[in-house]
DNA sequence: TTCAATGTTTAGAC
DNA sequence: GGTCTAAACATTGA
């Protein structure tokens, strides 16, 4: 699932690969993942010709900016990943010809948002269960538009220090610490795997409520997130599911998960028994001993 | 065969 | 207005 580390390994790949370049022509089988402008044609015309000029991320958002001032914001949800690489268009469908995770990994396969490029490569959408959005905006109108404005700090930029963390958790009255980091208002960018790993490294139970952290262990949660998080870019994000990174290759944070779909398993720690328990519709994974 | 589970965001209900 | 649930969708595995 791309949460901040993935997203951020995306936009470092594509960053290499696509800027400098122009769009020829842009391919959907499914215009309704475009929710702004809501016509496709509209869409395919205001983006042929410009050229990519930076990408950047706010939180889960990829951001690719245009000549022309605007901005094509894609969010992978839950499936979604960019893929960079060269298609053949056949049938109705994309197909890769070059053996290789494009080629040969079936999460590649769900190509449901193809841009072409000025050098004859594409970037392609892929996203088995096709949550993902797209919008174009002008770049001013987005970063006054109320979903952005209302998106928490960067936990990994400076100016989120500890004394800034315990000040958007205050914008929360109560809540289970969980879910209050999942909270994109409150931090932006972190998911269900990372919250998971930062508890487990701060030794707090997801089920606390903040109001009965102590400075100490906020402190530890607060550490926890940038320690987790840049761990999680290191290893160039998590593809237990569908997340890929842009070559269609694999990030390797699985390798270094604690509790995330560890049920059942001993605590590297203390080895008592990974716990599973729901928190308002999802899973949290943790360790009932040394998590409390 | 059927059906729950998967996890991010948001629309809609209360 | 906060807070909760279910839906958007497709696949996998019990």
């Amino acid at each position: 699932m791309p949460e901040l580390p993935e997203v951020e390994t995306t936009i470092r790949g594509l960053e290499k690969r696509i800027i400098g370049l122009r769009v020829r022509d842009v391919w959907t089988d499914f215009k309704k993942m475009i929710k702004k402008p809501r016509d496709f044609k509209e869409f395919k015309k205001s983006l042929k010709g410009k050229k990519i000029i930076g990408i950047e991320r706010r939180g889960k958002n990829i951001l690719i900016n245009l000549n022309d001032k605007r901005v094509l914001l894609i969010h992978q949800k839950m499936t979604g990943h960019l893929l960079f690489g060269k298609w053949l268009f056949k049938k109705g469908k994309w197909f890769s010809k070059i053996p290789g995770p494009l080629k040969d990994d079936p999460r590649n396969r769900f190509l449901h948002l193809v841009f072409l490029l000025d050098n004859d490569k594409h970037l392609a959408l892929s996203d088995l269960r096709k949550f993902a959005k797209v919008e174009l905006w002008d770049k001013d109108e987005l970063q006054n538009s109320e979903g952005f404005k209302g998106l928490g700090p960067e936990p990994l930029e400076r100016i989120f220090t500890f004394k800034k963390f315990k000040g958007v958790l205050a914008k929360r009255r109560k809540g289970k610490i969980k879910e209050v980091l999942m909270d994109q208002k409150i931090i932006a960018g972190i998911g269900n795997i990372y919250s998971d790993e930062i508890l487990w490294e701060a030794k707090v139970n997801p089920f606390r409520d903040i109001t009965t952290l102590k400075e100490k262990e906020l402190d530890k949660i607060y550490k926890a997130i940038k320690k987790i998080l840049r761990k999680g870019i290191k290893m160039k994000g998590d593809s237990f599911s569908d997340y890929r990174k842009v070559d269609g290759t694999k990030g390797n944070f699985n390798k270094l998960e604690r509790v995330y779909r560890k049920e059942g398993k001993k605590c590297q720690r203390c080895k008592n028994i990974i716990k599973r328990k729901k928190i308002g519709g999802r899973s949290a994974h943790f360790c009932p001993r040394c998590q409390r």
